[in-house]
DNA sequence: ACCCGACTACTACACCCGTAGTACTACACG
DNA sequence: CGTGTAGTACTACGGGTGTAGTAGTCGGGT
């Protein structure tokens, strides 16, 4: 199951599939109505959408009635891996550290953020012991 | 001053990018040249894109004789802060610090660098005489 | 039995990317 | 001075996104 996909959404789809991860299931007038304070799109835009995110396997549905309940076929994380990974590469020459780096020039992330951060990491990697994930 | 503008920009278009951010100044033959080695894209298909980077003011030119100079009009750093960005939105809630927890969960990168990059920080900071992480 | 309304499927269109061929032009060399 | 050639501009095409209208269908209520 680990697959390697290179997931590559918008920021629109994304919107979607952020519904779809904290409804579980939804139908497509429960996708718009839960988009609408942010972004007020046409039932059929949404409904093209979904339709065009489940011919990429990105979404599953099954059909109840009429209707189609949609649900998310792809994790989050599985997301974020595969994005933050290709940004990584993109920018950083893969170089978590670089990323970070970043962040911390760039004032996104602050030491206290930072060493709480370290904290959890020595915590979890002292219960196992070992080396660790993955 | 600090232009917000969103530089979405593909792996392509960073390709090319990269090149000009280490070369200062590069004719469409040098573009397509230096790119040789991780793609092969005809010239033409680099001159197309140099002209659409500049279209949308991503690169600047001057002409030389018969032919165009490109540079970058945009700093790395500028593509980086706004690409990272616009990530760090649409998939941690533009929470920074989710953003590194990823990365922590995800092994890419280990407490060692964390910590390196927290002294650097600490560093910087100490300087201001801010409060710091012991 | 019918029609309305709810839903989906199909179609459309402007615009971008990746890729590259072809057409045009102006300089350089013989 | 003529022509080859380097180099750009124009054109093109298959795909994807964002957005949405229209057409077709099926089931439920009166």
């Amino acid at each position: 199951m680990g697959n390697a996909e290179s997931h590559a959404l918008s920021e629109t789809q994304l919107a979607i599939l952020r519904v779809l991860w904290d409804a579980e299931e939804a139908s497509v007038a429960d996708v718009q109505a839960a988009l609408e304070s942010e972004r007020a799109l046409a039932l059929t835009t949404v409904a093209t959408m979904l339709s065009r995110l489940h011919r990429r396997g990105v979404v599953a549905r099954r059909t109840e009635g009429r209707q189609f309940i949609y649900r998310a076929a792809v994790a989050e994380d599985e997301v974020r891996r595969s994005m933050v990974s290709d940004l990584m590469q993109r920018l950083f020459e893969g170089d978590a550290a670089a990323l970070v780096n970043h962040l911390v020039s760039e004032g996104e992330i602050d030491a206290d953020e930072l060493a709480a951060i370290r904290r959890k990491l020595a915590r979890r990697r002292g219960a196992k012991g070992g080396r660790h994930v993955r």
